[in-house]
RNA sequence: GCGAGCGUGGCGGAAUGGUAGACGCACUGGACUUAAAAUCCAGAGUCCGAUAAGGACGUGGGGGUUCAAGUCCCCCCGCUCGUACCA
């Protein structure tokens, strides 16, 4: 009988579904385990990210419920957002009508992987049965003063008139229109974030199964630091302009003052000079990315206005409006100080600015170290944290500055003039301004019918849905047109899924029993954003006493890209693998037999044609295979590479592992293990409990290649052993069933369908993980190196502890080492059961 | 620009500061076959050496700490992720 997986698969899929083996329902008998995996925006069709992280998530899941844990593993979609509104035109067809047709052939393919999702708890976020509980969340946020409204700028298409994201802003132009975009001001709504960030922050210290990579981007992200704010007087003007810095201690270097094009200071100047406003103009012709901003050459405008300086009574500095400067950081104006910032330094080669050192150093400037300060005045000698303490005392004093801890993480932005997004439930009433629409006039959906050609907005397009009467003054007045970022309905859904009751967001009692979740996964380019607002969207929930918890995550796990090497036609063309092939080291096009020129390894990208899809890997070889593979080559957390030959290994294996089962004898009473093993027995039951230990230590570790290698050791030994003897079957048959218990997790189909080969009763995915025998694995001989100089001149075996006498007296007698050993040595280091190094 | 991570044979990767290359892929040789595929067995970092024994070199590059460095520290290079309206 052949291993036929598309067979087997389908028929264990339907098994565990009609036994329901994977729902989920609280028992407090049992300890809980809540693994998540970051659910997927449904964009049509699985892709190889999605392959891994769910692949990752299952091997979690079914080694938990081994392991006696009570399970909850769900799954859903995340389903508003600008792809679909961008499909729709594209396809003439309408969002929801193109969401909910991927959603259905998207999960029709995750039930073909084997995953072992309770299907139950399905959910799509731009159900409105969702959205609703999220519209009410805002609203307690608005009244607790968490949710406001304030002006903010946009990327602005010209021509399309629409806002547009980072993402379609392409070398400053837009990507449909190709127009030259600029920054616009217009009202949106923000959630405090900023009066959680010291919790936020402090917090990341107790997040001790998350990655040490992932706490130092959310750090840094926040950015808390200490610094001050200092008032300097404006010349001639009654007037004083606040800066911000995190180097009070070089005061004495600053020789210029720069403030932000969007300075309340600015507006001011502009209003007198043209060129003043000319120059904000051209600033503002720019998106709103970070990194647009960074990477802009710098450009100042000299404004004629001076401030003194506060401790040089002779010296004035220059005011100048910078492009570099951001309005939303500290206060928007900082002062130069050259030769200890890059920035600073530029900008003052630019424009011709004195640089004055006041870190002592040899080094060429900008220095960013720390050192003795000199032309310091009071702060001479100080280092730089001495510097900065004595320096704000002394502002302080003379009452023109203070100690301020600032934060680079602002405010979070919430609103979007899209139309495939949750509403936000306020209405603007000229009277009244922005009244909270009532509770029981929830939810608020959006209209189905909408023009998506139009440019613009499409729900401020949209005269019927819009206008609306004030609740308060009953007058006209219109709704919100905004919908809300897609990161809220991310920042929640792990706690909708404990408990999809219609009538509530959750209960009280399944936020008890399953929350945190216990394992989350995800990928890495979510280190800050959506984990980030989740951390705070709990806070603010519990804030508003709608939830009781903090941390939302307890572990972490954050897995690589899939990636696949990229080939080119002879014209620079981007080629799909499958019109590759491979001969004699070279490789062909299947169609044109012209060379093709391999590219590098990069990630699967629909635009570099690097892709494999997963549908057709599973049609071929199935999901086993699939899975497999996913699992034994790259650790979780690491790039991998997709590679044709590494599935076809993986299929290999599990073929041979079919064949070496289906020809075990079979006899039911060939179950209980003999008391007396021969000494072979005792050897292959050692090797068993071995694996077992390692296997379980590497997916407790989340190294699943590793545990992968493990078990592939166990089967060379399996299937090199002799069965001469009845108790030889019994052995066999009791490694094999082990075996199939600890790559069940991996191989689903395939382990139920051997276990049931085996004649065992239930199903394998209830049976319990095998528990170690650590008399098995322990060892009473060690090998260890004999090192000359730090080199291996000879390995030894000697028994486990011995002391450190016998060790070297046995390491003398190597005749390898002592030809290298002319002289006596001068020092002899032995570490028991670890190495021996001769010191001459 | 800034923040973070990664870099080990032909390839994916193993390795509590203690034998670098586990396990696998690809490759080479052999067995089986009329032949091929599949399967099974064996070999293998590179160089010197005889295909041996043994040795030299070797974890992106350069320096350092240590009896001992892939692992710790400093500098540099390359790649990847994030950079607040992609999800």
């Amino acid at each position: 009988m052949k291993y036929n997986p598309s067979l087997i698969e389908k028929k264990w899929q339907e098994k565990w579904s009609k036994l329901n083996v994977f729902k989920a329902s609280i028992d407090k008998t049992k300890p809980k385990y809540y693994v998540l995996e970051m659910f997927p925006y449904p964009s049509g069709a699985i892709h190889m990210g999605h392959v891994r992280n769910y692949t990752l998530g299952d091997l979690v899941a079914r080694y938990k419920k081994a392991q006696g844990f009570n399970v909850l593993h769900p799954m859903g979609w995340d389903a508003f957002g600008l792809p679909a509104e961008n499909a729709a035109i594209e396809n003439k067809t309408h969002p929801a009508n193109w969401t909910y047709a991927n959603i259905e052939s998207m999960k029709t393919q995750l039930i073909r992987m084997g995953l072992s999702y309770d299907w139950d708890r399905e959910l799509a976020t731009c159900n409105p049965d969702y959205y609703k509980f999220e519209q009410k969340m805002f609203l307690d946020f608005f009244n607790a003063g968490i949710a406001y409204k304030k002006e903010t700028l946009v990327n602005w298409d010209p021509i399309e008139q629409t806002v547009l994201a980072n993402e379609q802003v392409i070398d400053g132009r837009g990507w449909r229109s190709g127009a030259k975009v600029e920054k616009k001001k217009m009202k949106g709504w923000f959630l405090k974030i900023s009066d959680f960030a010291d919790e936020l922050l402090d917090e990341i210290d107790n997040l001790s199964n998350w990655p040490e990579k992932v706490k130092i981007m959310q750090k840094n992200w926040i950015g808390r630091s200490n610094g001050a704010i200092i008032k300097f007087s404006i010349e001639n003007s009654p007037n004083n302009l606040k800066i911000f810095t995190t180097r009070p201690d070089t005061i004495f270097g600053a020789t210029f003052i720069a403030i932000s094009p969007q300075h309340e200071l600015s507006k001011q100047i502009a209003q007198k000079d043209s060129k003043a406003a000319e120059f904000i103009k051209f600033c503002e012709s720019h998106s709103i990315k970070e990194i647009d901003i960074e990477k802009a050459e710098k450009h100042g405008y000299e404004t004629g206005l001076t401030v003194s300086h506060p401790f040089k009574n002779d010296v004035s500095l220059k005011i100048y409006i910078a492009n570099f400067v951001l309005m939303d950081y500290g206060t928007g104006a900082i002062f130069g100080c050259p030769a200890h910032d890059q920035r600073d330094y530029d900008f003052a080669i630019k424009y011709s600015l004195d640089i004055i050192p006041v870190i002592k150093t040899g080094e060429t400037l900008p220095f960013m170290g720390d050192g003795p300060h000199i032309n310091s005045n009071f702060l001479n000698n100080l280092n730089t944290e001495e510097a900065k303490i004595l320096c704000i005392k002394k502002l302080s004093e003379l009452g023109i500055g203070e100690e301020k801890v600032t934060y680079r993480i602002r405010d979070w932005g919430v609103s979007r003039q899209r139309y495939w997004g949750c509403p936000i439930p306020v209405i603007c009433c000229d009277e009244c301004g922005e009244v909270p629409v009532p509770i029981e006039q929830l939810p608020i959906s959006l209209p189905q019918d909408v023009d998506l050609n139009k440019k613009g907005n499409p729900l401020e397009n949209h005269n019927n849905w819009k206008k609306t009467k004030c609740p308060k003054c009953n007058k006209n007045a219109i709704r919100e047109t905004d919908t809300f970022d897609t990161f809220f309905e991310s920042s929640w859904y792990f706690a909708r899924f404990t408990d999809i009751n219609p009538s509530t967001p959750f209960s009280e009692e399944a936020i008890k029993y399953w929350m945190p979740v216990d394992q989350y996964i995800g990928g890495v380019e979510h280190a800050v954003m959506h984990l980030l607002y989740s951390r705070f969207f709990m806070r603010a929930l519990k804030y508003v006493n709608i939830i009781n918890i903090e941390e939302p995550f307890i572990s972490l796990q954050t897995q690589g890209m899939v990636c696949h090497q990229t080939f080119k036609t002879k014209n620079k063309k981007w080629l799909h693998p499958n019109k590759v092939r491979k001969e004699d080291n070279e490789y062909f096009h299947v169609d044109t037999k012209e060379p093709v020129i391999a590219g590098r390894i990069e990630k699967m990208s629909k635009s570099k044609k690097n892709v494999v899809d997963p549908q057709q890997i599973i049609e071929n070889f199935g999901a086993d295979t699939a899975r497999l593979f996913m699992l034994s080559d790259s650790p979780p957390n690491r790039d991998m590479e997709w590679s044709s030959s590494g599935v076809e290994g993986s299929w290999r294996f599990l073929n041979k592992l079919w064949k070496f089962v289906i020809n075990l004898p079979k006899d039911k009473k060939l179950k209980k293990l003999p008391i007396n093993l021969s000494k072979k027995n005792q050897e292959l039951i050692s090797i068993m409990h071995r694996t077992i230990n390692d296997v379980t230590k590497a997916i407790d570790e989340f190294h699943f290649n590793l545990a992968v290698a493990s078990i592939r050791s166990l089967f060379n030994a399996l299937s090199s052993y002799e069965i001469n003897e009845d108790d030889d079957k019994i052995v066999v048959i009791h490694v094999t069933e082990n075996l199939l218990i600890l790559i069940n997790p991996m191989v689903p189909h395939l382990a139920e369908e051997l276990w049931s080969k085996l004649e065992n009763k239930g199903i394998i995915s209830n049976e319990n993980w095998p528990k170690v025998d650590l008399s098995y694995i322990q060892k009473n001989s060690v090998k260890i190196p004999i090192q000359v100089n730090g080199k291996v001149r000879a390995v030894v075996e000697i028994p486990i502890d011995s002391n450190k006498n016998d060790i070297k007296e046995i390491a003398l007698k190597e005749e390898n080492v002592v030809k290298f050993l002319k002289t006596s040595p001068k020092k002899v280091i032995i570490i028991p059961n670890r190495v021996v190094n001769f010191v001459v």
